[in-house]
DNA sequence: GATGAATGAGGATTCATTCAT
DNA sequence: GATGAATGAATCCTCATTCAT
């Protein structure tokens, strides 16, 4: 475990920035970064193209980052952050309003969020060998993530009879991550969100079903 | 449109397998592109990785391909081919067995068949450039794919009172699928199909539904 | 130790020179790594200058050795083995002509072996790293080198009586290579061999002595 | 020669140490680029490296010598100052205690020394660009070096007998030093200095030769 | 058809040096 | 005097592609 440490001490104090202007300079690289990563993907996202979109010169990339890996690691847990924060909130929602209003308005919050963040997760998720650095690197992963946050949401509104009691909460709440992925990764082009269309033909069936209701009495 | 094709009709002649040996070496190379791009992606998948996975030289790659994009493009098209063709023939379906057996079984199906797709997806979707070029060199896509087959399968379904008349099947296509490519993207190690639970889970949600149903008369 | 190996099977299929052409360049690269690096030392030798040097493009040296360093190696291991070849015949010629002569006669020819081979020595330890490294990869390095021979050589005429009883032999080998080595070391022009008139003073003061001898009787 | 002085007046005057302070950090650097350079040589030392070394941010070394080869060079020449010192001190033994007692001092004096100066000579000698720019930037060094003592002393004991009057003094005294480098060239881990007995043996040698002396009467 | 040696443009990274604070 | 962030030229190495055999 300390073996696979791959910051020391000193590294953190190479790396993080201390003034002012450092920091400045850190989050411009975090953000072209970004952006670079988005438009092309990771493999096509030169150290170059980065560092002439956050205005700087290749060199500084490696006074913050201690190679184009960690940049982008840094990036992708930057843009995780608000994710994993609107999604830990969401068991605090059970019994408000409506089932499906909370699911609605999460998956389209999420399918915000994700704009930006779904590029990043493709490349990451296109290659194997960064998916296993990151996890190396971000030891610290919450293990409470989005699937653990929403399963406590779907169980608490279970046993308030606002969802159905025999739903396996577990399977949903991946079901339902799983669409949200899904849908996110439908091309869109003007702005880069999940189509608001689809975000709700997607929570009609998730409640609803496609099965015909029984007739009322 | 035309003007945009990349390959010949000199091409075809030059790329062409003609010989038995040269068809299976082509082949070799394409299940070669296959494996290699499925275990680190794209990017990092060289040529003479791929070459050597294929057991022949580098420079016999460009004796079946023009380059290294259209080897991929191949590897693509392939994998797809099967999927296009289970879901093409859905339709037929309706009406038969019940809704939920039909749709569990479609989902498992496909399940398998995207196991080793799905890397080769996500290459694509990773890399813009990739996107591009592929749907250039396709031009002969099939204007039906999966999500009109599935489309014509529910409205004809919705047509027997089998599906809840008040759904939005272009919708509810469009969703099955992106639960079907969202549950694909869970990391499953041993074999590389989506988990059968999860498929199950999916399709309890899909059919009936998160919310309680108003209870029988 | 199994560990320690920097070169596995395949590497020595990949960069064994196996076809003709491969042997003419794999040579050309070597004997321009040695001219490079004698003339500006290893650090300021780049693979561009030593790619030009051999009349080859800069990728083609890594199609014949695994980076720089293996390159500077190979060199190095080349330049040394007629030095090691000439002093590993010595002991024959104990006995033979005089032991002025034959030691004489070994310092010139060392002195001429070791002009090209010395700035590549003298890069090898002026960089621990490289000695370290040189050290691993040649686990094949002879027990046996020129230390050993001359030490045999030396013992095998003091057994008959043409060197003095009372010399530690084995010290006294090392001196003469240390002799060698530091006059090597001093730069002369023309042609870099060690000068003659140099290599004459060190016989005479090896074989005499500063002292006064004692009067003959 | 002058032209090609690479330090103007003016450039003394704004790097000499002028205050406390800055002479002590001036003589950390050398003391520091002394080490780092000792153990890894002078291309991998980086000024980073030696900065640390020295306790200083790295932007310091530029307030006191215009680049990093100036402060290499101070750091040689200080190395060399109390061999040189030493050496220019031996031709005043002649005559006192025993020639034998005087070089053996001599060498051992001498390996000491250098202990810490050859690693840094080493570098110079390997890299014949810093050989060059020494030499001119040094253009004050003293006419008279070891060789010159040496011979000195030598050519004094000679004319009192003491040393063998066949024996060309000058060649002698470049063998001796010869030796001297020689030896120290030899890799001796626990201190660095010289192994003592390889000078006794070296001392052995040359004073009184291999050959069979001639049997006293 | 197949081979594999050669190519060379391009990419990540290093590091001596500069300069605003 | 000292700092350390920023620079950018230079370096080693990779890899898709070409071509003589």
């Amino acid at each position: 475990m300390t073996l696979e440490r791959t910051t020391s001490i000193d590294d953190e104090r190479r790396f993080g920035a201390v003034s002012e202007r450092g920091a400045k300079t850190r989050a411009r690289l975090i953000q072209a970064a970004t952006d670079v990563v988005g438009q092309v993907g990771y493999a096509r996202a030169t150290t170059r193209a980065i560092a002439d979109a956050a205005g700087v010169a290749e060199g500084t990339i490696y006074r913050h980052f201690p190679d184009k890996q960690q940049l982008f690691f840094a990036a992708v847990l930057e843009r995780n952050a608000p994710v994993i924060d609107w999604v830990s909130r969401l068991p605090e929602l059970a019994g408000r309003a409506t089932v499906r209003a909370n699911l609605g308005e999460s998956l389209r919050q999420l399918g915000r969020l994700r704009a930006d963040l779904l590029p990043l997760e493709l490349s990451l998720r296109a290659d194997p060998d960064l998916a296993r650095n990151l996890q190396q690197s971000a030891a610290n992963a919450p293990a409470d993530g989005p699937p653990e946050s929403l399963t406590a949401y779907l169980a608490a509104e279970q046993r308030l009879g606002r969802v159905r009691a025999d739903v396996e909460v577990e399977g949903a709440a991946v079901v339902i991550l799983a669409v949200l992925f899904g849908l996110a990764m439908i091309p869109s082009e003007p702005d880069r969100a999940v189509e608001p269309a689809l975000i709700d033909a997607a929570i009609d069936l998730l409640l609803t079903g496609l099965e015909p209701q029984p007739p009322p009495p």
